[in-house]
DNA sequence: TTATATTCTTGACCTAAATCAAGGGGAAAC
DNA sequence: GTTTCCCCTTGATTTAGGTCAAGAATATAA
């Protein structure tokens, strides 16, 4: 009842819509990561009125298709979701995976239509950024601008890491790198970084990482024998970082301090 | 000497300088390619103003080294150059080539720094384009701004597809798509796209593809038996551009119209 | 020009990971 | 609860492509 009362008042004028709810950003428990720091005030007012907070979708519901246009950014506040593309032979190929805080459909810029599909992993919600305000916007806040080529730079330099492993790594060191990556990721969301929970497939994670099933199930099994991790189905914890970090042959980049400045909207 | 006079004509009131040769933008033959449609007259002198245009590099010299401090983005005007990075074990990983009109340096605006290296393969010249300048000047023109997250975009996209490549197909499936791209990149600058000369070596091939250089050799050979190709040395001739599509596996998209807005500067 | 070093090609062999095949265990549906 | 289906694991076998080795062609240097 309280809580109830509170989030009334902190909701204000804005028109109580059990589909669309409508939180503002400034109330957002991802605000501190999501936020440029110098953005604040009445610039954080204006970005909070373009965003839009869709209703959650339900695991293996689609939050755009292949070849839908392209109108809006979006960001994940809960949950995580998979992008992936049809290939010519009918398959899919993953081409990502979004947690908490990340950024999906900067591809779409480009051409206007979405490259691949987005899917639910598990229940899930994003907010929607029109992608022209955001431009408008940008136009006005130079901070805006810059986070916005910063974070679309930062989407090169990971998928040119990630071409790195497909192109050169073993299995092992390729679901090695895939924990670790994952495990930073959380890390740097706030939650923990050696205990976590695998939202995704093992199928879905050997598409993305250009393996089959059963060579990832294996090498899942040979980690545990190892005493790398502990794998119990989704459930994953980190017991040798170290070790791990050897196998996946990283480079000492990918260590980097966690950066403020790498998220814009939550 | 009359040529000589007309240079000196359109250089007007310009230093003439043998490092840096300064030539603007409205007298580059790339120019069309190069700048939005919709950027003339007064923005373009601001565009031409910022940017500057380097001495030559020769073969293997560096445009610059990783971890160098990223101030300029850089077009490649003519010639070529391959980006690369440092792997733990001392290897190198050849991580894009780039061809005239094809930019360099995104990947590098997150961390300001530079990820990678670049060399040029042949006699190469290029713009550069201080960053600082050109993030002011997207500020004051929609238009920029715009060009300039599509680019980035594109870069985004292209880098999933190669991606893709390196997960998911055979060898002779990556030496066509990769034929086939430069091929598709070249005719986008209006070159021939069924006969061309590849600057770089066999072995960065195949550290782009993620193969052994052997096997490159020996996929070549075998579309040279099959008809599919013509190949001495590093000149090449598509012979059958419909069955090494076929073998590449080509999603549709990568047959997409030219794209005139795809360029920023040359 | 000859000498030396790359770069490229070809062949023989081997290994990492794919494929094929068969069970086992949870989660969702009835 | 029981059934169904999907996801995951494990084992046996095959294969694409890597590695090793050697020679040919071309480029670079002397």
């Amino acid at each position: 009842m309280q809580q109830k009362t509170q989030q009334s008042k902190l909701r204000q004028k804005k028109v109580v819509d059990f589909h669309v709810v409508k939180v503002a950003c400034k109330e957002c428990s991802l605000h501190q990561l999501c936020l440029p720091r110098s953005i604040t005030g009445a610039d954080l007012e204006k970005l909070d009125e373009i965003i839009e907070r869709k209703r959650p979708l339900k695991r293996n519901e689609h939050l755009f298709q292949v070849g839908g246009s392209f109108n809006s950014i979006y960001v994940v506040r809960s949950g995580s979701l998979k992008t992936y593309s049809p290939t010519v032979d009918g398959q899919e190929q993953v081409t990502g995976f979004h947690l908490p805080g990340e950024l999906l459909g900067l591809d779409a810029i480009g051409k206007g239509k979405h490259p691949c599909a987005a899917k639910a992993l598990e229940t899930t919600s994003v907010c929607e950024v029109p992608f022209e305000h955001l431009e408008g916007l940008a136009q006005e806040l130079p901070t805006l601008q810059h986070q916005l080529l910063r974070l679309m730079s930062k989407e090169i330099f990971d998928d040119q890491e990630l071409m790195l492993l497909l192109g050169k790594k073993t299995a092992e060191a390729r679901l090695s790198a895939f924990l670790l990556s994952i495990s930073l990721r959380f890390k740097q969301r706030g939650f923990s970084s050696t205990e976590f929970y695998l939202s995704m497939s093992r199928n879905d994670i050997a598409n993305y990482l250009g393996l089959a099933v059963e060579t990832v199930s294996r090498m899942f099994t040979r980690f545990q024998e190892d005493g790398l991790i502990k794998a119990e189905r989704k459930h994953i914890v980190i017991k040798d970082r170290e070790m791990m970090q050897k196998i996946a042959g990283m480079n000492d980049c990918c260590e980097d301090p966690v950066d403020d400045q790498s998220q814009l909207f939550v």
